[in-house]
DNA sequence: GAGTGGTCTAGACCACGTC
DNA sequence: ACGTGGTCTAGACCACTCA
């Protein structure tokens, strides 16, 4: 009905006033919004362009639809948080990073089993030290089945994130990074490396990143200085904006 | 054109067959997709339709559409993991709470500025203990502003997560939860409560939850045993299916 | 200017939940 | 039976990109 009038999209005008609505407190959670016919009318626009709005709140947690009853006001999921490694640990300066070695290992059986690299028999292991300025900040090793015809670049093991590493070194497609996040406390090998004490506690981040078969592709470890790194997380960047 | 033929929607179906294509790699990273209008006709199904499906492979960040151009298959967002609250550290034993004490701290100018609660007075600390069977697990403390008439329920404080426990308390709607994860040593008073040894690394995972004017409205801090508490998170449990 | 995705319409039928 | 959201259509114009 109402075409030009403004840049922004008729649909997202729509989510952004019962976004308003709901975070200012006049609709509350659990309440029920207005049906899409309604919404319609109210706004003098089509239904389907009323869905669109309502999609919209419904990805970002906001609201949740139920068929043949209603969109009802939910409280946003701030029980999920993200984790962006490209950001995660990244204040002011950048990471730079140091490659200490790369190997491949042959026939241990016992690492493979480790890995659940079932079925492997080479293994190649890339060895990392993550710094920021001068100062050391965590150890990183990578192990990734060997793939014969896709060599490991220089650039990639110096600069490329895990997932990306593992997306260009397997012919799997990787479609699954799982994450678990411990503790423990430093050995003397790696707190040499890290400029810092024996036993020093640490933060150890483990991620797995799996094909559809769910097939292990590859695995990365992190130990991180306590001081000098923090993993950080929010409640939904979610989708564009609103 | 086709109506029934199938129980499922037709964008879905759509959507399912390019991702398969994408994740047995027919379609590879940086690959365009066919146009909207190539792909209705393909299918025989009306462009809307099409646009249906397209957005459900663009939200599960498998391609990413671009105004004017097409429609681009991406890797997969693997650097971005989300951790769930409501499972992480479940195992197959559900965690019990003990509520050890809920206090109200008056006019406390220092521990009102180390939580950012500016303009605020009147502060409440809830400490817990959470126990898979009879272990001690972790110790929870929460700090929220104080707020009149909006009284804390026993059963609140001993079944409620972080996040819901703030919004039943607060007039302001939560709208973020940001986390730091950390590490550091126990305390005597925190291994006494942990049941475990002085200085023994644990695992630390700060939340502050926002109001929409960025105003904190709460603050947990949990300091979890390191052999007994794991977070886990994973890339893309994200919406529906597919 | 040709081609693409982005927005929007005014209808239609369906499946589900409630009464 | 009725109201709700879910799916789908066959058009239309717009904004953007690229040659």
């Amino acid at each position: 009905m109402k075409r030009r009038e403004n840049l922004i999209p008729v649909y997202y005008r729509l989510a952004e006033d019962i976004k308003h609505q709901i975070e200012s407190g006049v609709l509350k959670d659990g309440d029920l919004l207005p049906t899409e016919a309604q919404l319609g009318e109210q706004y003098a626009i089509s239904r389907m362009t009323v869905r669109q709005g309502i999609a919209l709140l419904a990805e970002a947690g906001l609201i949740e639809t139920v068929k043949g009853k209603g969109s009802f006001v939910t409280r946003p999921r701030l029980n999920q948080l993200v984790i962006d490694l490209k950001n995660s640990g990244a204040s002011a300066d950048p990471l730079r990073y140091k490659l200490l070695h790369v190997n491949l290992i042959r026939n241990n059986q016992k690492l493979t089993n480790e890995l659940g690299f079932i079925g492997e028999t080479n293994i190649i292991v890339v060895k990392r030290l993550m710094l920021r300025g001068q100062l050391p900040v965590a150890i990183e090793e990578k192990f990734l089945r060997y793939q014969k015809g896709k060599p490991l670049l220089e650039t990639q093991l110096e600069y490329a994130d895990f997932p990306e590493l593992v997306a260009k070194h397997q012919d799997s497609v990787p479609v699954r990074n799982d994450m678990i996040i411990s503790v423990a406390s430093l050995s003397s090998e790696q707190a040499k490396l890290l400029e810092a004490n024996e036993l020093l506690p640490a933060l150890v981040v483990k991620q797995v990143i799996y094909s559809r078969e769910d097939k292990p592709l590859g695995v990365s470890i992190m130990v991180c200085h306590k001081d000098r790194f923090e993993l950080t997380a929010t409640s939904y960047p979610l989708s564009g904006r609103l």
